[in-house]
DNA sequence: GTAGGGTTAG
């Protein structure tokens, strides 16, 4: 053939390869492979699966076996079936291993039709105590073979025989996968059936290491793109083997390669990529451009985003609603939403592209994201008056902002609306946002009820539903209940991840419970996952908060041990660590540290937690230092740092530096607020200054800043502390009519005084309506 | 055959 000119194809190569593997010409075989990866032909997928069929036989006895038949991407397509059957034996250990452990489980999925009803459900389950057949193959030509009564000899006899059952006993069973497999692709002709059988053979002793590598090579990257590249190297690799191609293959190779770089978020590289293909002369067309478009928003280089757009224009590729919508996005990713609304209307004024769903859900979402629900629910009437009819993800985004803004019940409103009106079916992203909504204002019943109706619906949680799930409930302290949630999680298939074990870790150092909280951040390396800062962040919280600072310190240098680097929030709790234990010191030298470590300078929230540990450290004219040298390097600072630094002077006796600085206010262009006035009063009573505390107090009133529980508390201790009694009724009832409680310390200085007759005891009804049961509990006061 | 939008953690 190849004599004469012609040039065999991909057909010739599969045809020939299905000739060999059916004649055992193993040798041949693996040259053909060679040859065929060569000339970038594709190994057909049925014959992938014979190669990974003949290969059963070869397992050895000390490997684990798994044969994986996968659901295909097209499982909702039309007409089409696919098939999902997992076979999975461990032979490890053999002689000891637990009798589940041989359980081989066959499980089969349908898809659905064009009418999207499941057209097809069924499977197999094979059990220890026999085989049960499901679903429409309970017809089939043979039955799965069972391992029914066999069990007892399997495990008591002769090893070498053993192994043999276990291997005729596999190859059965994937045989008759096969033969039902087959005979349904015959049977119904409509319904057309992929099956792909994925083999991981683990086999030091590999008896025929031609066929393993066979099948490594049918699972290499350029042989199957169907197969997901699932490791940045491979992609390299296959890109440097496409790019020598000659001809070059094809633009939609490229693409899908682009594409798989660019979902496992190396958008850097997908960037590298693409100028690579420019600079060899590449195939490149709209998608090429989109795909790296949005690499560049996705990086925040929206800018480029632009730029790229100019260059495809003067290479003639005119951009299409695609690439805005992908730069629209970029914009709204960068919280540049007035900029994004002007290019919105830039693109519907000059009809440079008819906007679509996506581009008006888009644009929905920048609004949504500063805030204004309402503006975005304008947006979403005019599509649909403008004949652009919203989908369920246009809702939904709707929906999660109205959540967030704690508006869940405009939120359940528009979701009725979605369904009832507009026929529209919400799926498991739209009940997820609610549920989070509701268990935030701790509506949990109505979560709850949420949650059934989504199984009413058959819309199965996925693992963001559970994690929100554990989140809320350990968030409330209620870890018990959290691992509930992960424990039916785990049943119903879901794997836990990084985020359901952090807001575990969370939920604990809530509660104080830091040992716990490491069994669970060791559990994390045990389940084979990665701590990210997160993890780190959330075990030093709990370290910190209970003073466990050597614990902290330890688990601080192991971050950068596992080669991460330590965040502002890191920093930020680590500071806030040793100035709690008085290590000061120790603490301004971190945050030099950290100044040199981080890329963005500290800000105002860092400043804060050093100002404010430097004063409880009594080290007030330290901060006062530090503060100075923030106005030199023009830090802006807000009323929030002077709160700081008045509550701290006037705390450690330094009224008169507290003093300088309310009156400073002024002349920054700062307004005290409530906390300032909190901060002031403290500080007079604290050195005996009952009247200015009192004209302080009035003061407030008049330029309108509202004293507040704190304040009522703060000025009652100071006049009971300075013994000026006569006020003190008047101001108890003035809580009362606003509706302020009392707490502990002033309670019970208020009680002290009624026992040593300072206080009328009329006073104690009074005090017994003003004090929430907590603090009643925690004083024993029942009785009051 | 290949491209764009919505849900979770410190």
């Amino acid at each position: 053939m190849a004599e004469v000119g012609c040039v065999p194809d991909r057909v010739t190569y599969n045809i020939l390869l299905w000739g060999l593997l059916k004649n055992k010409h193993h040798d041949t075989i693996k040259m053909l492979l060679e040859e065929m990866d060569g000339k970038g032909c594709f190994v057909e997928r049925m014959y992938q699966c014979l190669l990974a069929l003949d290969s059963i036989f070869w397992v050895d006895n000390s490997n684990i076996i798994t044969v994986k038949v996968e659901k295909s991407p097209n499982l909702y397509n039309k007409n089409i079936v696919d098939v999902t059957f997992t076979v999975r034996f461990k032979c490890e250990n053999f002689g000891c291993e637990r009798e589940d452990e041989f359980q081989p489980h066959i499980s089969g999925y349908g898809g659905r039709d064009h009418k999207g009803l499941t057209r097809f459900m069924g499977g197999w389950t094979l059990l220890k105590e026999g085989t049960r057949l499901g679903g429409r193959f309970q017809n089939s030509p043979r039955y799965i073979p069972t391992w029914n009564g066999e069990y007892e000899s399997f495990i008591k006899g002769n090893l070498s025989t053993e192994i043999e059952k276990v291997r005729s006993f596999t190859r059965s069973v994937v045989e008759s996968i096969f033969l039902v497999w087959l005979h349904h692709s015959q049977l119904q002709m409509k319904m057309k059936m992929n099956i792909l059988i994925k083999g991981t053979f683990i086999a030091p002793s590999f008896k025929n290491p031609f066929l393993f590598s066979a099948i490594q090579m049918i699972s290499a990257p350029h042989l199957s793109m169907c197969q997901k590249i699932t490791k940045l190297d491979d992609a390299l690799q296959l890109f440097d083997q496409m790019s020598q191609r000659k001809p070059l293959p094809s633009v939609v190779k490229f693409n899908q390669l682009l594409q798989a770089v660019t979902k496992m978020q190396h958008y850097s590289c997908s960037i590298h990529l693409f100028k690579q293909m420019v600079a060899i002369g590449a195939p490149v067309n709209l998608y090429t451009f989109n795909i790296v478009i949005k690499c560049c928003c996705q990086m925040s280089c929206t800018r480029d985003g632009f730029a790229v757009v100019a260059y495809g224009f003067r290479r003639g590729f005119v951009p299409d609603v695609y690439i805005f919508s992908t730069l629209l996005n970029g914009l709204v990713l960068e919280d540049r939403i007035l900029e994004a609304e002007r290019l919105f209307k830039k693109l519907i004024k000059g009809k440079l592209c008819e906007p679509d769903v996506v581009m008006y859900s888009t644009m929905i979402k920048g609004l949504c994201k500063v805030g204004i629900n309402d503006t975005a629910i304008g947006l979403l009437r005019l599509m649909d008056e403008r004949g652009c009819k919203p989908d369920v993800m246009t809702y939904s985004t709707i929906i999660d902002s109205l959540c967030k803004d704690k508006m869940v019940d405009d939120a359940l409103k528009l979701f009725n609306e979605m369904i009832f009106h507009k026929g529209i079916v919400p799926d498991v992203v739209t009940y997820s946002s609610l549920i989070r909504g509701l268990c935030n204002l701790s509506r949990w019943d109505d979560a709850v009820k949420m949650l059934r109706e989504m199984e009413d619906e058959r819309i199965s949680p996925n693992v963001i539903t559970y994690n929100i799930l554990v989140d809320a409930f350990c968030k409330e302290g209620m870890v018990e209940d959290a691992e509930a949630v992960l424990n039916i999680m785990v049943e119903r298939g879901k794997v836990p991840d990084l985020v359901t074990y952090n807001s575990l870790i969370d939920g604990f150092c809530l509660r104080g419970e830091t040992k716990k909280a490491k069994e669970i951040f060791d559990l994390i390396r045990m389940r084979g996952l990665v701590h990210n800062v997160v993890t780190y962040n959330s075990l030093l919280n709990g370290y910190c908060k209970k003073s466990k600072i050597d614990e902290a310190l330890h688990l601080f240098h192991e971050i950068t041990e596992q080669r991460m680097k330590p965040d502002v929030i890191t920093y930020n709790t680590m500071l806030q660590g040793l100035f709690r234990v008085g290590r000061y010191k120790d603490a301004l030298e971190l945050f030099n540290e950290m100044k040199a470590h981080i890329q963005i300078p500290p800000g105002a929230f860092t400043y804060g937690i050093v100002l404010e540990g430097l004063c409880n450290n009594h080290q007030v004219d330290e901060a006062l230092s530090l503060f100075r040298l923030m106005s030199e390097k023009k830090l802006s600072f807000d009323i929030v740092m002077y709160n700081i630094l008045i509550d701290g002077a006037s705390k450690c006796g330094k009224l008169d530096i507290a003093k300088v600085l309310f009156n400073d206010l002024c002349a920054r262009g700062l307004y005290p607020d409530v906390w300032t006035y909190n901060a002031m009063i403290c500080g007079f009573c604290w050195e005996g200054l009952v009247r200015e505390s009192k004209e302080l107090f009035q003061k407030m009133a008049e330029v309108g800043c509202v004293p507040d529980r704190v304040t009522y508390n703060i000025l009652l201790r100071g006049l009971l502390k300075n013994g000026q009694h006569d006020t003190i009724k008047m101001l108890l009832e003035e809580m009362d009519g606003k509706g302020f409680s009392i707490d502990a310390s002033t309670c019970s200085m208020l009680i002290d005084r009624i026992s040593i007759k300072s206080l009328d005891d009329s006073l104690l009804k009074l005090i017994g309506k003003l004090v929430p049961k907590e603090v009643k509990e925690a004083a024993c006061l029942e009785s009051i």
